[in-house]
DNA sequence: GGAGAACCGTACCGTACGGTACGCAAATTT
DNA sequence: AAATTTGCGTACCGTACGGTACGGTTCTCC
């Protein structure tokens, strides 16, 4: 079992013991199976061989439950702030292309695409507390270390904008395309769509084609005549 | 037993009755207010003045009346195909931005919203048929519709590229981005991101950028050998 | 006007789930 | 060794929902 104690961003991670790890592990897996659905305390309990009783004590409630199995995975999926020091055009783009990859990779995965369908399912227009968990656990981290990835190349003169977060959202277009609520929704990819090297590669051409300074290409004007 | 109206004219509309319309809109408005669990056969039965036996009388069981959902409301928006006789390059950069915008609200849309988050709530690996109507009903046309669109811009020389499929993703992410998960998870936008003319704009503008193919801008090689 | 269907409103049933209580065994402490 | 804690397993409770049954009312058609 994977006991490995995480503490980062000091914002109250309640640091779960091990038993309780066993049972958020088991919780992931019950719910990648069978959806929110199959995630019930008895289920659980059965599962992880605990008692319910066990369980809240520990996280309450069920809402308790489900957040810190959004906290749980969250903090399972590392960012590397990769592109801090200075790197020359290729090892930008490299680092685009592995971010590019990474991002497939994640929201490809099982435990994401469940976790990401709990949240969903959950939301509504009033209540997505869920959901604006996994917004401030996860996905924000990916614009952080995207950002600061443009941002690098921006300043080294590689890349040109106007504004930082267009150009990311411009960016995650291009790599993730339509894919992500295709998947949510049960679709499963085609061949071609599965090769997520080849997919990053392509996403970060075309975005250093959009946005890249080098040649004579325009300067990404704005279009402000709408 | 089954001589009821539902009666399913190939792929045509199943057309329900009057009642049953009234039925399926009050189930549609009970969905985007309180989500799936505000959807449930009592609550439906006193917000349309029906009989609970009349909804299971028509749609069998909830299986059958979120099916008819979809169906119901995959009916409404209904997706003009523009873009079959000639047309000039204006035009047809008009018809893209057309398409973006349309594609922008109708995600947006509170209904479609709420009718997603259903579909990816109830779906797990195994089991997703309500995510398979959606996009069967939804996805698959909008495909079709943007798929004549393109290509049609392709016959006549204004774009070019190899995979229609892909230019059509590239398109779509292009113009979504990462809107749409974020909005089923419950994020508001922010108040640049509400601007839909302008962000039609400017992604079909890039769209071009990418795949156009005159002279002036020099024939965008695709750099498709990667 | 009468027979019959459609249908509303409500009561009812079985089940499943969230949450609580309790008995008991193992571990930990004193 | 006794006392305390921890936690497993099970039984239990209240509720809410899907689905069914039934009486009464309106509408339709002959």
């Amino acid at each position: 079992m994977d006991t490995q104690v995480r503490d980062e961003t000091g914002e109250g991670t309640p640091r779960w013991g091990e038993r309780q790890t066993a049972v958020l592990e088991a919780a992931l897996s019950l719910l990648v199976e069978g959806g929110e659905r199959a995630l019930t305390t008895a289920g659980l309990a059965r599962r992880a061989n605990c008692s319910k009783e066990s369980i809240y004590k520990w996280f309450d409630d069920r809402d308790g439950l489900l957040a810190a199995m959004v906290a749980f995975q969250a903090g399972k999926v590392r960012a590397p702030s990769a592109g801090e020091r200075p790197m020359g055009r290729e090892a930008f783009r490299g680092n685009l292309v592995t971010f590019a990859h990474d991002l497939l990779d994640v929201l490809a995965g099982e435990v994401s695409l469940a976790m990401n369908r709990l949240a969903i399912g959950t939301a509504s227009r009033e209540d997505a507390r869920l959901g604006r968990l996994v917004l401030e656990r996860g996905r924000r981290l990916i614009g952080i270390r995207a950002g600061a990835l443009i941002e690098a190349g921006r300043s080294q003169g590689f890349i040109a904008y106007e504004n930082r977060d267009d150009a990311f959202r411009t960016l995650y277009g291009l790599i993730v395309q339509d894919m992500h609520v295709r998947l949510l929704l049960g679709e499963t990819l085609g061949a071609d769509e599965r090769d997520f090297a080849r997919r990053a590669s392509k996403a970060v051409d075309r975005f250093m084609h959009l946005y890249g300074s080098d040649a004579a290409r325009g300067q990404t004007e704005e279009t402000e005549g709408n």
